[in-house]
DNA sequence: CGCTATTTGTTCAGCGATTGAATTATTTGC
DNA sequence: GCAAATAATTCAATCGCTGAACAAATAGCG
């Protein structure tokens, strides 16, 4: 479940090209521009012939591709520029929600080359039957992905709860489901995938914790350390530190959703007092702007609410302020405590975050002792609906990047 | 200020024998009895010729010993022991507080080795006039470890406040320092460490971070992932995840004493309203006890106050329960959070856990979601008092056994 | 049009570090 | 006293990076 790349154990000869394929690919992979070989070698402080031979083994699997270059001015030899490879592997990317299901196929460049949604309630539904139209939808991407001349290497699934090592969806409250072992219930269906050495076949996790994986690879390139927000039915958090999701001892961080507001506050399901999510969440967002939650998809109502907010409801807007304040006092606790400078709100708050915004800010700067020596940002999602599955498949990608010796090793 | 140790960089031939001399002096460091070459091979996947190569390079750079090897039974030859030099690198750890300076210096192993202590209200003193003090203890330090065959490598300053990346003190409230370039005051003494490449000089930090680093360095070795939590005037936290510390975005994470726990409650002097500080800091709990706080030394207070707990005093257990409450409040937050499995109570809280940590347990068995699947420790610091400069000395030698190739290309 | 300066990319001998097998060293058990 | 077993070292082979020389391709200039 993990994402390291750093070389924990013994280091042979060759991990050292391996070490290097996957330097030389990150930085072609960051790069705003096609970089050349030179370019390459004075970026990663490898000589140029070491770059050129690099190069080649990721040329020869499919990997990276030669471009126009970026132009240049003067005199010498034109360069030829490197990107990545359009064709290639890619990641599949599986999403089970409360109203929908989702699967999405994400190149090496970070583009959606396939993308299916299934909008239906799946709380009635089986967790086998749920997985099983899911895997049906995986299937066709899979043959969209290979007359793209895409190959599948591996498979994230994301689901509202908490997952453990071993990809058992421990709870997921709001789904019904509750010790489900996602990875037995998959392997009855035929593999989708080409088994990869280091990228797991298939990795099960928290929805909040991939959509902010996704964040973390949208285009253009963001801050390498933040705190992503899903507000939806519950509240959850991914926190991304120096490029890589961190998911606490036991993969089961990001839980914001219980932080204590208001500790002698409202009961909540958890067992705990006065949670965010009694403040912030979106039953409680929506009721208190006195709106029915007859409607079941969460969509439908924070699109309704973000239309009253829009037309100057002031139940809307009080309802918008109060929950705002609830998450930025949250919000102003953990970057008290983390010292993050971005905050990324999705899910759910994207949509309502022309008002969420100016409360969390509000709390921040009332709150956050650093505040005053550098401002924190707070701003909304950049991806939109399914964050989860986007994320979800360009984990699987960003693995190829970060360990691009275990593609090259296979049969080709 | 980061301590990382992976190779971001190119990888080149010689960076091949950098990380093994590192991998393999981890080991050493980490067993729990001397292992041979043999075994060294087995846990890293080396063969056994490339263990013996590197051991001699770390022999002859006096970073390991040979010694009396683990008995074994059965035939065959008797391996040969390997353990940390006693002789060789050391750090030097330098604290200045509120009521006392300390200066330590600690081997690779981990062993303080020499201790001082300067017991005075360092408030009304000139920053300059304070860093002079300590720079004569720690010359007579320097002088005390080069008899006990011990060179002095690099130091670290604990301070009470915020520290930023060049090492300016921007804030040290309790200590009344603001803006103290504490690098270039120090600059003007004359040098008491030899230059190793790969270790600063000089790192500054929060007291709280580095008490948080001893306590993952002593031994016996306990978690890697945890919360340590320095309640002194102001409660500091360090975030210790996987063996290292997390800064955040500017080195200025752990601030837990601001965590929102009553948001209408009472004002705070960074601004806010109803943080933790103001429930559970020392002066809190202090007058909520109802002792007089005319006693200057924190320590004084702090040992008055279990006296008076042990003594079954009402007020006094009546206001450490209440602290704990709001500090398990903050706590349940954190492990929420960051999924932690083990909070550890130091600095003035160390002496007064048997009173807090049942509050603190109350709280996150309420409050944490994943408190039902695997339980939270919380228990009192190993280390005694003066821990920040401990740790501050000790994250020198670690950085040494993170680093090796540095020291062994110098001079000798 | 041809020459030079300039930059890119490749080729190749040299070298450092790891490997694996063979060898030496040292003890226990029969 | 000898065989078995385990530890550690030696050494040729190999892998991958380096540095320098070389080939390729273009712009600028007269």
């Amino acid at each position: 479940m993990s994402l390291t790349h750093a070389p924990a154990g013994a280091v042979r000869q060759g991990s050292l090209r391996e070490l290097n394929l996957a330097l030389v690919l990150g930085r072609i992979a960051a790069a705003d521009r096609p970089p050349s070989r030179a370019d390459l070698a004075t970026a990663t402080g490898l000589t140029r012939a070491t770059v050129s031979a690099v190069v080649e083994d990721l040329l020869g699997g499919q990997l990276v591709r030669e471009s126009d270059p970026a132009p240049r001015s003067g005199a010498g030899r034109p360069a030829r520029g490197l990107v990545l490879a359009e064709q290639g592997p890619a990641g599949l990317g599986l999403e089970v929600n409360v109203d929908y299901l989702a699967v999405c196929v994400v190149d090496l460049a970070g583009q959606v080359r396939h993308r299916t949604v299934h909008r239906a309630d799946l709380r009635p539904v089986a967790p086998a039957d749920a997985l099983a139209h899911l895997v049906e939808m995986a299937g066709a991407a899979r043959d969209d992905a290979a007359v793209q001349g895409l190959t599948l290497v591996g498979a994230a699934l994301a689901v509202p709860g908490l997952v453990d090592d071993a990809g058992l969806v421990r709870l997921a409250p709001n789904l019904g489901w509750s010790d489900v072992p996602v990875p037995a219930l998959l392997a009855e269906h035929p593999p989708l995938i080409e088994q990869v050495p280091g990228v797991p076949a298939l990795t099960v996790d928290n929805e909040a914790n991939l959509a902010a994986l996704g964040e973390l690879h949208s285009q253009p390139p963001g801050p390498t350390s933040f705190l992503h927000i899903s507000g939806e039915v519950g509240i959850g958090a991914g926190i991304v530190l120096d490029g890589a999701l961190f998911r606490g001892v036991r993969g089961w961080s990001g839980e914001i959703g219980h932080l204590p507001v208001h500790p002698e506050g409202r009961p909540c399901r958890c067992g705990g007092q006065g949670c965010l999510e009694q403040y912030a969440g979106q039953e409680a967002i929506v009721s208190a702007a006195g709106l029915a939650r007859a409607e079941l998809p969460a969509d439908t109502a924070t699109a309704r609410l973000a239309e009253l907010a829009e037309a100057g409801d002031a139940d809307a807007l009080r309802a918008l302020h109060d929950a705002g304040t609830a998450l930025g006092v949250a919000v102003a606790g953990v970057v008290n405590l983390l010292d993050l400078d971005t905050v990324v709100l999705g899910g759910g708050y994207a949509a309502l975050a022309p008002w969420l915004c100016p409360p969390v800010l509000a709390e921040i700067d009332a709150r956050v002792l650093t505040a005053a020596w550098s401002p924190v940002t707070v701003r909304p999602s950049t991806l939109g609906a399914e964050a989860a599955a986007v994320g979800a498949a360009g984990s699987v990608a960003r693995r190829i990047i970060a360990q691009p010796a275990g593609w090259l090793a296979r049969s080709g």
